[in-house]
DNA sequence: TTTCAATGTCAACAGACCTGACATAAGTTG
DNA sequence: CAACTTATGTCAGGTCTGTTGACATTGAAA
């Protein structure tokens, strides 16, 4: 399908052969298999702590960048509101995660982890992270080079600037 | 790990730069987001149709493996007999999946897609691809191959089988 | 014949989404 | 100040996909 099968020249098809239907497939199946060893680890821990991966990502992201707002977690995670609410209200209530008024605009709600929910975090990341450390360390430097190409371009162009940068980068 | 030993501080940290946290923060959040935008053109598609992702993934992997049993679908999915069975059993009543008795073991179910169901699983499949397609495109063949790299490291050990080779290669 | 394996099905429930409607408080603007 | 808009929270009800547990049927195997 993607081979021209008119080609003069040996080496194009050769610099394509990346990208016919079958070496799609696999990656389309790496995906589907890989996500699924990635959330392995945390989905046990979580459902230990009775938390699901909406707490888990909540989490991750408020830790990331405390002090977000709800309207920024909110687009982080594209979901609605409602949905958001629930997990949130879990973890106030849990004390894992504090709202406090904003500064600036007391309309806002900035939130930030409590020493307990940073102990949750943390346990969350390093299974993770485990995980993709050893990943990462088997396939070697230039491989996690070629992976982060990758992925960056599978992402929604308007949100891939959520990725780059440190704790203080709220893209627009 | 597999390096020599015999090298300078400033050599080895160089080389281990790609294992820090923060790179590894940046990998955990790249799979977030490229899973993401990796679903989000066939979830489009499915739900004009009043499917889900397991509808998907059933019909992923049916067109895949032409005759696959109903425990390999299950094995390879690695969800209960019940939350297969009712995405199943809508499959079959929609006419988009044949489920023939097995002609060795009378027992078994072997499933194949039904034209109607190779329809479906071509517009999914070339809308998944045309996203996987522009991404390896975009990144080149070697990052491609770290892709792969990676990924396949990151999947559960006794699962690995799965992606490789053709669609007569079950793993035992 | 007894046992085991493959499949299907009923019931009940949980997690994480969704839409739609409505409420409150607080900025913003005319 | 009044009117509008924004940020947040909440109620109600629905979907999809997953789970347990129990039970039935069919057919292979010992």
């Amino acid at each position: 399908m993607a081979q021209s099968g008119f080609s003069t020249n040996a080496a194009r098809s050769e610099r394509l052969l990346f990208l016919t239907d079958d070496q799609l497939r696999q990656g389309i199946e790496l995906m589907f298999f890989a996500y699924r060893g990635f959330t392995a680890d945390p989905d046990r821990l979580l459902s230990e702590h009775d938390y699901g991966r909406a707490h888990h990502r909540a989490i991750h992201f408020i830790n990331r960048r405390p002090g977000l707002t709800v309207n920024e977690l909110l687009s982080i995670l594209a979901v609605t509101k409602q949905s958001l609410n629930r997990v949130l209200r879990q973890l106030v209530e849990d004390g894992l995660v504090e709202s406090r008024v904003g500064k600036t605009d007391r309309r806002q709600r900035n939130l930030h982890l409590t020493p307990k929910g940073l102990d949750l975090e943390r346990e969350l990341s390093e299974a993770q992270r485990r995980r993709v450390r050893a990943a990462f360390s088997a396939a070697g430097p230039d491989a996690v080079q070629g992976f982060r190409k990758v992925l960056e371009q599978m992402i929604e162009f308007d949100q891939r600037a959520w990725v780059q940068g440190g704790p203080e980068a709220p893209p627009r």
